[in-house]
DNA sequence: CCCTAATTTGCGAATGATTTGCAAAATCAT
DNA sequence: ATGATTTTGCAAATCATTCGCAAATTAGGG
């Protein structure tokens, strides 16, 4: 049978994703482990954040310069708010986006099936 | 001085982006411009590709692969509803979001500066 | 047109992030 | 503890993208 083991490495990867609230790449992830004497190889590193991603407990995306990265987040859907300041990432429901859907349907014929959303801004705390 | 030289093989990828109208990788691009016997170098494709998204003239994704896609778009600000059947990709413009950016700040004391959708669905054509 | 200066192209080699194969180490249920 | 199963770490392999550089193309004045 195929189960997920909970594993050292594993929890001290998530650990750095949920302590941190903002998009990492995986190199990052690694140097922060060293930085505190962790050690959990690259691969590792890779290969759990596939595994949360997976199961929808982290979301990626690509930054500038190529790299994808992660937070961890809500496991219903929603949307990111991204703090320009402190890179900081909110969780944002999206009742709103109802209003656009119609408008998809009566100005574009396009039925809506799925949608993915990413604000950009500063936070409340940066403020 | 720096100016741009509008040559041939430029002109022929930019060809294939505006009859496409879809989301396409710079390989893909490359083996549709072979088909039609038409030798431009993949490094000539990426370079193009940046260029076009450089001026605003292209907008690029990347895909589930990790490859990054590029489509043609209006220069100025506003959304993609890509076709889950076709893959076409239509321009939305954003009114709706001026209801988002004001709930952010209410809800969350999030400023908007900026920000990203991408919509998924089923065009008129298709349905 | 023809010429020259400036920009592009194409190639192959270099890069850099991500993945993979495999033996050794860790985890889980008994 | 014990054995079956999953995971780890490492180094090597991938694969998209970038770069260097000589040859080819373009722009524009004469």
């Amino acid at each position: 049978m195929r189960t997920t083991y909970a594993t050292k490495p594993r929890e001290q990867v998530s650990a750095v994703l949920r302590r941190e609230k903002r998009y990492l790449s995986a190199a990052e992830i690694h140097a922060i482990l060293r930085k505190s004497r962790t050690n959990v190889s690259l691969s590792t590193v890779y290969r759990t954040l596939d595994l949360l991603a997976g199961k929808g407990e982290a979301s990626a995306r690509v930054d500038e310069r190529g790299e994808t990265t992660f937070v961890v987040c809500d496991q219903s859907h929603h949307h990111h708010a991204v703090c320009n300041t402190c890179g900081k990432v909110e969780d944002v429901s999206c009742e709103a986006i109802e209003t656009v859907a119609h408008a998809l349907r009566s100005h574009h014929g396009f039925k809506l099936a799925d949608h993915e959303m990413e604000f950009f801004g500063t936070c409340g705390a940066c403020r």
